[in-house]
RNA sequence: CGGGAAGUAGCGCAGCCUGGUAGCGCAUCACACUGGGGGUGUGGGGGUCGCAGGUUCGAAUCCUGUCUUCCCGACCA
């Protein structure tokens, strides 16, 4: 094996959390903003974000979802209304006090004093109250349910400790809210909803997930249920890619969202409310990063390929880049994943050699390379960027072949890179959930030799809840794990808890998370 | 929010202890050479040392405060 001269400083193995943010800085993700726990998204990371809502946007109108916009400011009293919700959230919140500045002096800015809100708004921190206050409003009789709404937005949580996409203070999301005549409708949008992120972040991010419901302690503020899609990560640990949740009618109750039914009686409706962010993009990378930077898998690349014309400031540049015109002209017209080609033809000045390691850092699927030579053969160099290396030389894998060749494979291969990168994450996360043991024991001997990168187990256990889940909870907390979910599609249980001795009721990923 | 570390050119860092008007590598710019691949050489540009006070004849350096980032906890998408 000869040596390898990666694209990036620093190597999974070596240090992740200094990898992840490596891999941010050099693919042009995003970057610091100066404001605590704020980012400023990249032209790159942001298309790659662009095209996580196309596709995910289309699912949720296919399910008959409307779009919608509610302010950024909710009223305080809205969130005195549920009691668990508040509870939750109130931690987190950043407040609106006063409406106007003053000079304090020293050329400094104040608050006027007397320019202080009588109630304070609230910077959304998750947009039920509000939301709950239109339904309310919007819905009198059964006819007018289901109500199916989404936004997309930003949000504000104010977190102690912050990481770029997985956890920042303001973070894009959609938020999807529904409202239902009764409980088997609503727990039907929930399962519609969790399985929608699923098949998005499956199809589409090329992430494999497991999706579950949410144990009683890990459940959103006010929610009767969670559910929840997992990712692998590639050091091991679980991220919380999406989540799914039945209300019951406690917001409905708190918001006074009523329906008359067909006869004529007054029904609270059970709502529903999912949500998925851009902490998405921090599992993109976190899944499909490797030590030359971020592969981004094809559906969601701004540009699937890119061209690069090898110019030298010399009289035959012009040919090579009508050339390469003439090749981004052919490939124009085609289709791949169900849409048409991305690519783009990048005329930037700058030598070739340093702009291609550019974009083997931010991902690009293919990188394609024109010099006078391949013109005169009819030829392009290709290099798959899920298939970077020659193990044998420890030079880049680059195949020579004619344009024609190149044109009419282009679909079938970003097809396979799509499928390849979604089979690669999926054999990690198979290999590395390891079931069958039945002792606590061997879960603390699980994790603590298993190293750096130790995965995740499915238990069993008896599903305990108040005092006898508090301590459950403790327990794991001993050894950093969390409860991931209860797979949706697991098998049944047929042992004993692994807590408490009792009769197993179900089946658990224990692991520790983002 | 508790404990620890850090902030000096776009990036990575040295200088700070023992105060005397800023340096290295990469990147960048110009020119030349090179030309199937992250090239070489020469020359140049770029920083009020996170911010605000204080001590001092003089502060990147000492003191105080503050903001931001990273790591470990508690909290969480």
């Amino acid at each position: 094996m000869a040596n390898i001269r990666h694209a990036l400083n620093i190597k999974r193995d070596d240090d992740f959390a200094k990898w992840y943010q490596e891999v941010i800085s050099a693919a042009d993700l995003a970057e610091e903003s100066g404001v605590r726990g704020c980012m400023v998204i990249k032209p790159w990371g942001y298309g790659i974000w662009e095209r996580v809502q196309r596709l995910m946007d289309d699912r949720i109108k296919a399910a008959g979802v409307q779009n919608t916009y509610f302010p950024i400011f909710i009223p305080l009293a809205n969130f005195e209304r549920e009691a668990e919700h508040v509870e939750g959230f109130a931690k987190e919140m950043a407040v609106v006090t006063h409406h106007r500045l003053i000079a304090g002096g020293d050329g400094k800015l104040i608050p006027d004093p007397s320019a202080k809100l009588e109630e304070p708004l609230v910077v959304r921190p998750t947009s039920e109250t509000i939301i709950g206050d239109a339904m309310a409003r919007w819905i009198q009789s059964w006819r007018n349910l289901p109500l199916k709404i989404n936004q997309w937005g930003n949000v504000v949580r104010w977190e102690m400790r912050t990481r770029m996409f997985l956890r920042t203070s303001e973070f894009l999301w959609q938020e999807g809210h529904t409202a239902h005549a009764n409980r088997e409708e609503a727990l039907e949008e929930t399962h519609r909803a969790l399985e929608m992120y699923r098949a998005c972040v499956e199809e589409d991010l090329a992430m494999p997930v497991i999706a579950g419901e949410k144990p009683e302690n890990e459940r959103f503020p006010g929610a009767d249920e969670t559910w929840s899609i997992e990712a692998m990560m590639q050091d091991g640990k679980a991220l919380q890619a999406g989540t799914s949740h039945y209300l019951g009618t406690n917001f409905a109750t708190a918001a006074g969202i009523q329906y008359q039914d067909r006869e004529g009686v007054q029904q609270h409706c059970h709502t529903t409310s999912w949500g998925t962010s851009t902490r998405l993009i921090g599992g993109v990378v976190m899944t499909h990063g490797d030590d030359d930077g971020l592969r981004v898998p094809p559906r969601i690349a701004p540009h699937q390929i890119v061209i690069l014309p090898m110019l030298r400031e010399k009289p035959e540049d012009e040919a090579v880049l009508a050339y390469c015109e003439e090749l981004h002209a052919s490939l124009m017209g085609l289709s791949a994943l169900g849409e048409p080609l991305r690519i783009l033809l990048d005329k930037s000045p700058g030598k070739a050699t340093a702009k291609r390691w550019d974009w083997v850092r931010k991902g690009a699927p293919i990188v394609i390379e024109v010099g006078p030579r391949d013109m005169e053969n009819g030829k392009v160099a290709m290099l798959r960027r899920d298939q970077l290396w020659n193990a044998e030389n420890g030079k880049p894998a680059m195949q020579f072949v004619t344009r024609e060749d190149f044109a009419a494979g282009a679909s079938a291969l970003l097809e396979d890179i799509q499928a390849s990168l979604y089979q690669e994450a999926r054999d990690r996360r198979d290999a590395n959930i390891t079931r069958g043991l039945t002792e606590w024991a061997q879960v603390t001997e699980f994790f603590a030799s298993n190293g750096k990168f130790p995965g995740w187990v499915e238990v069993q256990w008896s599903k305990p809840t108040g005092a006898a889940l508090e301590q459950v909870v403790e327990q794991l907390k001993g050894e950093k794990l969390t409860i991931r979910n209860v797979p949706r599609d697991g098998a049944a249980a047929d042992g004993t808890c692994i807590f408490t001795g009792e009769p197993a009721a179900e089946r658990i990923l224990v692991a520790r998370a983002y």
